[in-house]
DNA sequence: CTACATGCAAACCGTTTGCACCCTA
DNA sequence: TAGGGTGCAAACGGTTTGCATGTAG
């Protein structure tokens, strides 16, 4: 496995809560808060601690499995499995859904400006805001 | 004076305070904190509080005077002028420096996304991660 | 059996808030 | 002179960390 194999590489342990909070990511639609998969593993009667959720994911974003996100509004962190794929989000500023944007706008762009610039590009983030139907 | 009478209208008043902040804002390049316009303050000899700082910016991002960003790896939340206009940044993952990027690669996109998703759009935050020339 | 992983509680740190006093309009 | 503004210190809340113990390899 895939994961299981990147872990061992950079020296780091398959535990059953890292299986675990891969799984509550991947189960989820939208992005997470660190408290989010705490909770849902305490309903699923598991026991674990806030701060090996903070530990792990901060491993899983290191070796690039997880991807961390910061939404204006949003009080916390966001986490979201890279497996989702590239992706985006329109987010209401009252109800604070969010939607998926499948298309990327940024990514022509993005190659354009690394010819330009002389920088070597890693990433961009991007979140679109307004108010969805039921809110505006 | 735009600023005072905008001041005014929602019932607030226009102290040396805030005319300060929004001078230290305006002769930034570059987003700052509020702990960087405190001490910018201090310099200056102003008496002055880190609270004060908070609670002005929050006024003058409510009056939209002032946009409130946040980048990855930064620990704190960054302000400018939005007399700078409408800019993204270019960010270097090593030494943190900002470059602005003049072009929006967004704003068709997101016109066409408001006609097809029945959202009202309010806005969009970017930023472009990378490594700069002299980091890379 | 050794090094990494974890729980717990305390520390951290950017930001917010309560309160008494100050100052603008 | 009334109501917003400010300084100070304490509170807040998400996140991090120290330490003793547990466990994967």
């Amino acid at each position: 496995m895939e994961f299981e194999k990147e872990l061992r590489k950079n020296g780091l342990k398959n535990t059953p809560h890292r299986t675990r909070i891969m799984e509550v990511l991947e189960s989820y639609e939208v992005p997470v808060s660190a408290q989010d998969i705490y909770e849902r593993l305490k309903e699923d009667k598991v026991r674990i601690s806030l701060s090996t959720v903070y530990r792990t994911l901060d491993k899983l974003v290191a070796l690039d499995f997880v991807r961390k996100l910061s939404f204006t509004g949003e009080d916390s962190a966001l986490f979201e499995s890279i497996r989702k794929g590239h992706r985006h989000y329109l987010v209401c500023l009252r109800c604070r859904k969010k939607t998926v944007i499948d298309k990327c706008p940024i990514k022509e762009y993005q190659e354009t400006l690394e010819r330009e610039t002389d920088f070597s590009i890693e990433g961009h983030k991007l979140a679109i805001y307004g108010y969805c139907p039921a809110c505006k």
